[in-house]
DNA sequence: ATATAATGATGAATTTCTTTCATAAAACCG
DNA sequence: CGGTTTTATGAAAGAAATTCATCATTATAT
């Protein structure tokens, strides 16, 4: 079997023209060199070098195992030293799961610094699950979910990010758009416009209109933000947003928000990986940048994550 | 050190799934490739595999290695081909060394069956040597040689191939033309026109003018056989070339041929190789291929090697 | 010419590395 | 739960590579 210690050993013969020189370079004894590339040419059965006075000269299949060499040789040391960058860490894949629709506007803000800071990490984000996003991340198939519903599962911790608050958008024309809070009975008469998410999974159906035993009269799905409000603002719907999401189109867009119930929909984003295997340290820097990043887009610095009054 | 079997190992794993089934594949216990991989891994310094229930999955670098293993995997499996190539002689390079200037039209229909009988060789075809073509033969600069003076050399051995005369080319409007043979003195005024070669290697002055102590009155080089022949069909000089060269343009051509001396210039093609390193069978064969062509042209058959009278 | 240095080849002894064996631990399946 | 499948591990055995000591050959310098 031709093995890359054989090529090592051809291509330095090469390359210093002497057995005892190509030994040397290779911390090996001048024995060891002959005894190999003679097992070599037995198991290939073909010559590979000759005596030519006391200097060794490659026969044809030698040349050719020459540039064979070479080549592959060149590729050994490649994923080596990729590999190396594996190992240090520098080098890697972040899949990122994404369990909260609204937030790619901010997730895009975490990204691009990180991007720039580890050239060699490739970034995957990731908004669908077969099963769920907590599934995925412990089965490996995301290393990092962001979501608002930290269920508990064995293995997995949880980082807090920021605090929001869902509030409700209706068009300012609209006859609430007057009224501070919201209540359920209010809007059993509306459309309500959300992402393309399982009911389970809209907290404006299950922690504001279920416990309420009403629904609103229509559901649709919209996937676009931008689309989702411009509905909303033309009366066609109404929608539950992160009041950060909202603030940043209030001066746009002739919207409303309203406080859903009497105390607001408080809700909190995590950031998620698993507990076991000791992370990639870009991982521990993707955790670190992504608290720092608060949701308010730079021209609305201060904003904060402060819960946003209608 | 990364090595072909790691690369193999991590192949089959991923092909087949389980490292038990990877083990069964490559004739090895499960525990080898267990304790293969781990010291692999120790090395690299990062994991390559994790376990996933009771079967492994590969991590990033894992998975890089994987398309590594691929790529390389392969292209050691066709080196090793074309090294079996080497070794069963089907594949080589044949350096033929040609001391024989007016030789070359009958080569290309030695060469030509040959080289369709064996694809995978490679025919170079030289006519100038540095000293000597027996010393090139002897360097290894030249795989065979093919030369009317088989000048005894160690290691060497010489095949004839066939006999031939050089005789005297002339025009037929010269006033020899009616004459059967040439002697040196008649030829003192005369041009002589021959390939470009040193004169020691000229037979008609080595062996018709120098042992009767005189010379042409003039020595011109040309390189191309059909300009030569026309140049002394002009009358613009003689020539000495092979009978069965002549033959071929008797016909096309106002030339007369003379033979050189009362004896004529007898000559014998031989072909050399060396005779320490067991040939390659391609090599045994151009042999005997070449023996079976003579030098006539196809359209001249029967013709032979006989003595071509003028 | 002759001595000297450089180079490769070789066989036996040694060392290193790989592989196996036996067994444990974990996970899946009915 | 018990049986089966799969990987992990330590110790022992086996295989392979490496070294050591030495010889043969060739080139170089005296």
């Amino acid at each position: 079997m031709l093995e890359r210690t054989h090529l090592a050993i051809i291509h330095e013969v090469h390359r210093l023209g002497t057995l005892t020189a190509a030994a040397r370079a290779l911390n090996l004894s001048q024995s060891a060199l002959s005894h190999a590339i003679r097992r070599l040419e037995q198991q290939a059965g073909t010559a590979l070098l000759y005596k030519h006075g006391r200097r060794l000269r490659f026969t044809e299949a030698g040349h050719y195992l020459c540039g064979v060499a070479e080549r592959l040789l060149a590729q050994f040391d490649h994923a080596e030293t990729i590999l190396g960058a594996f190992a240090a860490g520098r080098k890697g894949s972040l899949r990122i799961g994404v369990e909260c629709h609204p937030c790619h506007r901010w997730l895009v803000r975490v990204v691009s610094p990180f991007l720039a800071r580890w050239p060699e990490v490739d970034i995957d984000i990731r908004r669908e699950f077969q099963f769920s996003g907590i599934a995925a991340l412990t089965q490996h198939d995301i290393d990092m979910l962001i979501t608002p519903d930290p269920l508990g599962a064995a293995g997995l911790c949880f980082t807090p990010l920021f605090g929001y608050e869902m509030v409700l958008v209706i068009s300012r024309s609209h006859p609430l758009a007057t009224q501070q809070v919201a209540r359920p009975a209010d809007l059993t008469e509306e459309i309500l416009l959300s992402y393309p998410v399982k009911d389970e999974r809209l907290d404006i159906l299950s922690l504001f209109f279920t416990p309420a035993q009403c629904r609103p009269r229509g559901h649709k799905h919209v996937e676009d933000t931008e689309i989702l409000l411009r509905m909303v603002a033309a009366g066609r719907g109404i929608s539950a947003i992160p009041d950060w999401l909202a603030a940043e189109y209030l001066n746009e867009l002739p919207l409303s928000t309203l406080r859903l119930g009497e105390h607001g929909l408080q809700k909190q984003l995590y950031i998620g990986r698993r507990d076991k295997d000791r992370p990639a340290p870009f991982i521990h820097c993707f955790l670190e940048m992504a608290k720092d990043i608060k949701p308010a887009p730079p021209r609305a610095q201060g904003t904060g994550a402060a819960p946003q009054k209608s």
